[in-house]
RNA sequence: GGCCCGUUGGUCAAGCGGCUAAGACACCGCCCUUUCACGGCGGUAACGGGAGUUCGAUUCUCCCACGGGUCACCA
């Protein structure tokens, strides 16, 4: 057969060569060691956590190295493009400190636009691009048209879904693809002029000429050595619109731009073979591969499945919403990739994630378990670190999107809010009270009237009477001036004079011989003021909501307990 | 079902032929403490199973089991 007949009767509108692409996108002039990585998302959706976790590695490879890191948008299927998504996947990236050097990126409108050398990055505009190189390939008789139409694939498809539902005979299937397969590539000249004549779709699939019984020895830079069947498949290349399938424009892309390093999730290890057949066809030298272990969640019978979109935590909106600081979950994701972050953390306690020397050596082989305790205890520890300005407009900005009464509150008085936050803040024992921002209500709302509540109520075995003579001696007694250690001593005054052991030890020793302790009349005053049993340090409250409402709220409470 | 990957405590994980098998989270106890939070100390808890190689296997090889992924004109 004449290839080079072929590939002009399919693509006579493709003038230009693959020398003509090598030329347009020259290799790029880095420093040695510098790796090109990327993003390469399809705007099907939001970035979810699975996402988040390449593109990390993807980011801090380049920027460790020197070298360059962009985004390409595999917008290759029309069918499942979403409106905006490519838009609010940037975004995303970018609060996560995700940022690109090249590639798709916002303009000041919000709208896309390309940046540097090696666009368009949207593959839906590179067609010409791959027609060249698909063209060569059918000229060099290693890809064919195939006119089998797609409801003719359904239809084969629908019956092997019936028996599946009676367990698929999954050998028989496979014999079929295959003779189905063999029969597409006996085509004559005179037939693919009669299509086309006709008007006929047709894709262009690759001639696949590797038997599966020969392995491949492949060294993943995250998996090792990996052995894997030479692909026989003749799968896609280009479909009907002239639009490439994601193996083949990733071969001609990541070749084209320069990748250095494809870091993808490890779905993607059963149809390396075929992409390692493409760069071999085209003659391209392949890129390093790394496969990335999938984040698991735990399903209903408790097994391990792959964190799909749909699933909570999944979508990083989940996680604004949820009120997690993009910091700590920077951290976490950091803490599941390399496992001695950790380490390093502590040692460098004052260093940013982005200082920590990222090894792939380090990198986990196995999919993990999403884990929101340890989230929690990473944005505990982010968040004691950092200061109450920043938590207070952290907090604001947050609780004004998404609890926007409390917001208001916080934003009535923004010193108010920080004096409340920077209890127990700055020290070198800081308190960890708050996870997220949502943590921020139940633990300091009690500071404003309108979310106060008495919450708590007295322990039974405590007398009303005693209650009471407690907060009304405190009343008499409270004076706004007083440092911390009169204002206790006061207290203990007041337990001693009620029956309450003024003195923990000599309380614990004998506890029989008292009412209670000190303990207890703090408590007593603690929930007449705070409506909580548990609050932060009592007189530093009280220093902050002022002596008028202090003396009101206890005043409520002798009133409710009459 | 074929193919590929994986399997150390509840979770994340060190380990890369010889260790009383780290550490972190969670959990429990004690201490500190007027509550809480923090902090300190301690505790429960693991190499999926079976062969082989070896003086010696968590570590190397094979088999099995289990788990995951994948088998589109989706990425």
């Amino acid at each position: 057969m004449d290839y080079n007949y072929l590939a002009e009767l399919l693509f006579p509108n493709i003038k230009t060569t693959p020398a003509d692409m090598e030329e347009r996108y020259p290799a790029r002039e880095l420093p040695e060691g510098a790796k090109v990585t990327r993003f390469a998302p399809s705007p099907t959706g939001f970035v979810h956590f699975g996402g988040l976790f390449p593109s990390t590695v993807a980011e801090r490879l380049a920027h460790q190295s020197g070298g360059v890191f962009y985004l390409r948008i595999e917008d290759t299927d029309a069918k499942r493009e979403v409106e905006g998504a490519a838009e609010g996947l940037i975004r995303t990236l970018a609060t996560y400190g995700i940022e690109f050097d090249e590639g798709a990126i916002l303009d000041e409108s919000g709208k896309i636009s390309d940046k540097g050398a090696y666009g368009p990055y949207k593959q839906s505009m590179r067609g010409e691009i791959y027609q060249t190189f698909a063209k060569q390939l059918v000229s060099e008789g290693k890809a064919y048209p195939c006119f089998t139409t797609e409801e003719e694939l359904d239809e084969l498809q629908q019956i092997d879904k019936k028996t599946e539902i009676k367990n698929t005979d999954w050998q028989a299937e496979a014999e079929k693809k295959k003779a189905e397969m063999l029969a597409r590539r006996n085509f004559t000249i005179e037939e693919v002029e009669e299509h086309l004549k006709a008007g006929h779709p047709f894709v262009i699939r690759i001639l696949a000429e590797g038997n599966p019984d020969n392995k491949i020895k492949f060294t993943d830079l995250v998996k090792g050595n990996i052995e894997i069947p030479e692909n026989d498949e003749d799968f896609v290349l280009l479909k009907s619109d002239g639009i490439p399938t994601y193996h083949f424009a990733h071969a001609v892309d990541d070749h084209l731009m320069g990748t250095t390093h494809v870091i993808r999730g490890e779905e993607w290890l059963p149809s390396l073979a075929k992409h390692l057949q493409l760069f071999r066809y085209l003659g391209f030298k392949t890129p390093k591969y790394m496969h990335i272990s999938q984040i698991m969640k735990l399903d209903d019978n408790g097994n391990k499945k792959k964190l799909s979109k749909r699933d909570m935590g999944a979508n990083m909106d989940d996680y604004t919403r949820m009120g997690y600081c993009p910091e700590a979950v920077c951290e976490y994701i950091m803490t599941l990739l390399n496992s001695n972050y950790e380490e390093w953390h502590t040692q460098n306690a004052d260093k940013g994630y982005k200082d920590f020397p990222f090894n792939i050596k380090k990198m986990s082989v196995s999919g993990c378990l999403f884990d929101f305790d340890k989230l929690n205890d990473v944005s505990k520890n982010v968040i004691s670190k950092m200061d109450a300005a920043y938590v207070t407009e952290k907090v604001t900005e947050w609780a004004l999107e998404f609890d926007p009464e409390f917001g208001k509150a916080l934003a009535s008085d923004k010193a108010f809010a920080e004096k409340i936050f920077a209890i127990g803040r700055g020290g070198k024992k800081p308190r960890k009270d708050l996870a997220t921002w949502a943590d921020a209500k139940p633990y300091m709302g009690f500071f404003y009237d309108e979310f106060f509540k008495v919450e708590d109520s007295y322990p039974e075995n405590f007398d009303k009477a005693d209650i009471a003579a407690t907060l009304e001696k405190f009343l008499e007694s409270y004076d706004e001036k007083d440092d911390m250690n009169t204002w206790f001593d006061k207290v203990k005054a007041i337990a001693d004079s009620l029956g309450f052991s003024p003195d923990m030890k000599a309380y614990k020793q004998n506890p029989e011989a008292f009412k209670g302790s000190v303990a207890d009349t703090s408590m007593f005053i603690r929930v007449a003021v705070t409506g909580k049993q548990n609050a932060p340090d009592l007189y530093t409250v009280m220093q902050i909501i002022g002596k008028e409402k202090t003396a009101e709220r206890i005043n409520k409470m002798i009133n409710s307990l009459k």
